[in-house]
DNA sequence: GCTTTTACATACAACCTTGTATGGATGGCG
DNA sequence: CGCCATCCATACAAGGTTGTATGTAAAAGC
């Protein structure tokens, strides 16, 4: 076979993440070869061992292309009027975020992630979600410890309990959507649920 | 090799399943052969295939040890009075499976079955935990319909969101616990966060 | 324009796992 | 006490997957 040029080369290599997407959402990590991932993308395992190294290779690049920290989230708002609104700042990344997880990329990477693999050579999901989780955690905690500071949380609700408490009900939202996305948008329940817990964890207007 | 008395049969077929439970939960399920299970119960394959069928019939025995819907939890209770108080029914089964989760056994297999498995055979974990989604959001929709009807839940508060921040929030935990069950104990914290929710969400004590 | 490197396809050896077939010794039962 | 079904070990065939080695034709660089 012909070489690429380096812009093809580049677009196989796309190619078969996009692949690997799709396969691996379909029949789970642990049960697909890399064959069936190079035969999906109309290539042959040659490419992939040429482009990655192995599975797990293949697997963190795939993961490369949806990171989605929450600090980043609310970095990318740019409203610097949040610092003196936490709670709206914790709104509007997740917010974002729900928008972000309706693109189809985002939305079969991270339901991999979560709902289609399991340990397999040097790489440990869980791990992975364990960053994640304690990322946003501790970003939720810091924004309510921000709003109790600023008097904006209801009284006798303490900061770190009203973290965990956004933290386990996003979480669980999230795991929630991704079993099955067709179920419900996670836009729209998760506005709903996640402002009807912040009006319950809001601070009563004073005056 | 003598053939054991049905007693004895009877215990290799559960030390088989102690033995899937402890190298499922270690190495993920795929990632395990039948011949590392009947090794790690000083067995051989020929005990596996003559108590299951194969490994997903094995998975489904494992399962079947430790069911847990929400609704035998209330029952299990066996406090009418709890009729009258739809919230507490909650909270006191809540805090009734957390301690049964705190039992390796039932700790282990959920553990495997959210984070440690993937589809194969005829197996589809993202089915089952849909079904115990289902059923627990169903019956956390209904205690909280029922406290609204009784004026429990706080005024302007929808019942059916009430039971799925309920049902997301302990997902969200119960994903975030099994991942590392070192890193906090269920009981202690679900208590904590569970409290605090119920009593955002409870009315105001009248008069 | 020639050489080198790139970007794959193809071929091959090794391993692991599964399912089944077979064997064998004993417990249960008439 | 004799027979049969049970409970499990062992052996065997088949297939699937991985990593690497090799081939190759064109793009890149000089």
């Amino acid at each position: 076979m012909a070489r690429r040029t380096k812009a093809e080369a580049a677009a196989t290599r796309e190619a078969l993440l996009d692949a690997a997407e799709e396969v691996f959402l379909e029949k789970g990590v642990a049960r697909t070869s890399l064959e069936q991932i190079a035969r999906h993308a109309d290539m042959t395992r040659g490419a992939i061992y040429w482009h990655f190294r192995n599975k797990a290779d293949l697997f963190q690049a795939m993961l490369q292309r949806v990171r989605m920290p929450f600090q980043e989230l609310v970095e990318e708002i740019g409203d610097p009027s949040l610092a003196e609104r936490p709670l709206e700042a914790i709104r509007l990344a997740c917010l974002k975020g729900f928008e972000r997880l309706e693109q189809p990329r985002y939305r079969r990477v991270h339901a991999i992630l979560i709902h289609h693999c399991e340990v397999f050579g040097e790489i440990d999901p869980l791990a992975m979600q364990n960053e994640m989780a304690e990322e946003a955690c501790g970003a939720l905690i810091d924004y309510c410890g921000c709003a109790a500071r600023l008097g904006q949380l209801r009284p006798g609700l303490d900061p770190g309990v009203a973290g965990e408490l956004l933290q386990a009900m996003l979480g669980g939202l999230f795991h929630d959507w991704l079993r099955n996305h067709e179920q419900f948008s996670i836009l729209e329940r998760g506005t709903l649920l996640l402002d009807t817990q912040l009006t319950l964890m809001r601070a009563a207007p004073s005056g």
